[in-house]
DNA sequence: ACTATATTGTTCGTGACACCAACTACTTCT
DNA sequence: AGAAGTAGTTGGTGTCACGAACAATATAGT
């Protein structure tokens, strides 16, 4: 049945794949939500925890337009987690800057999501978590060459 | 009960798991917009594949507020890709059944979406795509005792 | 230097999505 | 029949994302 090999319709595996993203999913909006946050409010802040972006950078790694980057930014900076620097070389670029408030609960949230998720793969031993690790490491090592430009 | 245990520091799963869902969905989110729908929707479609709910079942499978569900449905009406039948022994329940414009499209879609996703996990090879289901279906299994009530 | 072009961000308008609270309309229980 | 429960809808709010158009600054090109 199989006769295209990069095809196989592997279908449990598919369906495994996104079954599997929506749980990891829904689990993230419940850790932000535990916290007031959304989903990618936790990434902006995740993304700020070692970087300072400008806009466009911010933009980029999160795959969006630069202005949904804009309001992400303007909702997180009402909320008095991220705070718009400018940066001293260029007039017109702006550093995204996480205040001590977001990075109080950058701390927090993180926690909670590890936790969360571990709790996930907790369905696994540890060898088996261990597999999973590589093979999934296996997986997104390979796309980091498309995506990293 | 090994409270302990479901919290092994395991910084590389739980980071691989959180991106990889991300991929997940944005290979969904590429499928779906390829033909003008969104994650949501394709989501709904894919469970009126094999179903004809009402409302609430509806939200169920989905996990959403009814009202949301109701919104869902509405913009997919609006589309022609779904109807609102009446349901024969319940007065006020309706029974949400695809068009055929919209098995058309769930067809078309789906084999896209499989298409994609197999293609990301082309990245290991049939060993471990293999393995891979394995353990990520008995993540799954496990999650059904919890979800299912 | 000085204009042409590119880049960084913002704004505005639109639309999907999701929630909650309140409401209508049936059903079921007593 | 009357009370209580259930199925869906509506209206209001907020987040998120996009694209097009715009201001301001930076970088070329000549």
């Amino acid at each position: 049945m199989d006769s295209m090999a990069s095809q196989t319709p592997q279908p449990d595996l598919v369906d495994g794949l996104v079954q599997l993203s929506f749980l990891v999913q829904s689990v993230l909006a419940e850790a932000a939500a535990a916290h007031t946050l959304t989903v990618p409010q936790i990434r902006l802040l995740g993304i700020l925890r070692d970087r300072e972006p400008g806009m466009l950078e911010l933009a980029r790694h999160l795959g969006l337009d630069k202005s949904s980057a804009t309001g992400l930014v303007d909702r997180a900076e009402r909320r008095g987690l991220v705070r718009r620097g400018s940066s001293d070389l260029d007039g017109r670029a702006v550093k995204v800057v996480t205040t001590p408030l977001g990075r109080e609960l950058t701390e927090t949230v993180g926690t909670e999501v590890i936790t969360r998720i571990a709790a996930i793969a907790g369905a696994l031993d540890p060898a088996g978590r261990e597999h999973l690790a590589r093979l999934i490491g296996r997986i997104l090592g390979t796309r980091a060459d498309v995506s990293n430009g």
